[in-house]
DNA sequence: TTGTTAATTAAACTCTTGTTTGATTATTAA
DNA sequence: TTAATAATCAAACAAGAGTTTAATTAACAA
């Protein structure tokens, strides 16, 4: 047989979907293109049709997809004007923890398999400018927060990589179904990190 | 020609020195044999020699052995009888990141190269439960702080993967030539968790 | 010296797996 | 109805890389 009716035809959403799994399963080597195709019903040929340049572009796919996802949660935050630099990083961590905890695959990729990326000429570039801009929108909420006062002065790069770092160990550790609720996660975290920059 | 004089002859240490930096540069599945052995002046059949289970051998090896290198830094602060909850914490944070900062290699595999374990029936079991042991050593330190009154009860599973979290990420951003000294990064990290534990 | 063992090499072996290709079937617009 | 296109499959292709093997040489003890 071959193509399916309209309605069951399966997208290449579908398809990012089950690659993520397989990959926070196997990881992106460990991952065959047998094992992505099967999880939606096709075979490894098939995938072709929908991304042309084969398993390099399921993965930039997989984490540029993952890390816009996150970004937009977090900068619908940081650019509302009515928050205090407070309110804004207790705010983000909150919207960053529980997006991650909701796409676990997609948190794990995005840590387990960044690495896979940096060597792929054609996604380097795009996704590391991704993350720099992700990573800036931490920076300016802590550095607005020093300029004003509210919070003491820290060395800005390494408290966000400090932060990012418990953020991204999330997809290393967490599990759907145990005992810890994104939200447990975010308030536990989000309190570290405010009483550390609080003035006392 | 074949066997080298004594003097050059290779050690295992080497290669598995030679292995780390190679998994750094391009992961697990990147580095071929043939890249690790010329690393230290060898062909990859060579390395059988020494590694008679191959490839996953070297990683295991590789991953034990860093582990256990920064379980005794930190083994040997928080086993000290004279010092209290808080200076374990910091001291031990210290002796924990400069472990990194000093074996990038070995800090970045202890990150990434992890997952290639799981699969792996005869390392798996053996490095879950080294990752226990060390975990546990800083569960301990925080919950007698908290049984003793110095720091304030918070979920000790959180906050302990928080701090592993924020150490482990040096792995993967850190770089020797940078602005950055290992105590520099130790000192801010210990401050921000020390900050966020101690009763006001 | 000389036999035994350790260390190493080159080359062949295999197997896995991403990718390509040509055919086949469903869908849809004219 | 029918041509054109989209989606899919089965099977063949290609190439890389871990591993094995047989031979070779250095070291060292007796």
């Amino acid at each position: 047989m071959a193509r399916k009716p309209a309605e069951q035809a399966v997208s290449r959403e579908d398809i990012l979907l089950a690659a993520a799994d397989v990959f926070r399963a196997q990881g992106y080597h460990g991952a065959k293109m047998a094992d992505i195709a099967s999880e939606v019903d096709l075979t490894a040929g098939s995938l072709y049709h929908h991304f042309p340049a084969g398993k390099q572009q399921i993965l930039r796919e997989v984490l540029n997809n993952g890390l816009d996802m996150v970004t937009e949660h977090v900068r619908k935050i940081v650019e509302d004007p009515d928050l205090s630099p407070p309110e804004k990083l207790k705010k983000a961590i909150y919207a960053h923890v529980t997006a991650l905890t909701e796409n676990p695959s997609v948190a794990a990729a995005l840590v387990f398999e960044t690495r896979n990326i940096l060597n792929d000429q054609e996604g380097r570039d795009a996704y590391l400018k991704r993350r720099d801009i992700f990573e800036n929108l931490y920076q300016q909420v802590i550095q607005d927060g020093i300029d004003s006062g509210v919070f003491k002065p820290v060395d800005v790069d390494i408290f966000t990589k400090t932060l990012l770092g418990a953020h991204n160990w999330i997809g290393v550790w967490y599990r759907p179904e145990g005992r810890l609720s994104g939200a447990d996660i975010a308030a536990t975290i989000a309190d570290i990190f405010l009483q550390a920059l609080l003035q006392r």
